[in-house]
DNA sequence: TTCACATATTAAAGCATTCGCATATCTTGA
DNA sequence: TCAAGATATGCGAATGCTTTAATATGTGAA
């Protein structure tokens, strides 16, 4: 019995956080931090990114609420703050693996 | 055990569905198949939408294979192929509606 | 303060997406 | 065949995304 607008809203929400994930560099961002949190320079240098290209990506996540950090000396730790996001790449990869092979 | 190499495609693909199913308009029509097939009409009067922009997106899913469709005389009906993506939503939704309020 | 390491910011070029509009095609009934 | 309803297609301007490169900032040690 909701007018549609609200969910109208709702759905521009979780289009603004798809459209985040939906990136393939983001996405292994997000399952490298999978096992736990990590400096900026382990991401880089663990996916063989440029470190600035890697920082905006990471900052990127980090404004939609998508990860969070923690500054410990001259060093940044980054993690999943949301772990929805995690769920969906479950979701799209069981998807596109169940199609061509098992790991 | 796996080169990364091979992860890459796959996040390669999915992203590519992501991409797709992040847009509100999308995750509308979506959602309102959820319910089963409905005609283009059926879709684009439910939804308020222009019926030849709801066409284009009818048939950006489809080429994905997110969406199928079948003719029944002068309409076509389309439905979900691709119940992953609802799952997706679901994730998706549960995190945005969370937060603010439920139903 | 100065150096070296770690991280962040900014600008810009190239490319893709969005969405409205006009119009084309397909289908059925008269 | 013609008309009308249902669906699809092509075009284009505005907008946004991706990615690189250069450089700035922040931190700790000497």
């Amino acid at each position: 019995m909701a007018t549609p607008d609200v969910r109208l809203e709702h759905l521009q929400k979780a289009a603004e956080v798809l459209r985040v994930v939906a990136h393939p560099v983001r996405l292994q961002i997000l399952q490298f931090l999978e096992g736990g949190e990590k400096t900026v320079t382990e991401i880089h240098t663990g996916l063989d990114l440029p470190q600035a290209y890697t920082s905006q990506q990471l900052n990127l996540m980090k404004s939609k609420d998508i990860l969070a950090s923690r500054r410990d000396g001259s060093q940044v730790f980054y993690r999943i703050a949301n772990w929805n996001v995690l769920k969906i790449i479950h979701c799209v990869c069981a998807d596109s693996a169940g199609e061509t092979a098992q790991t």
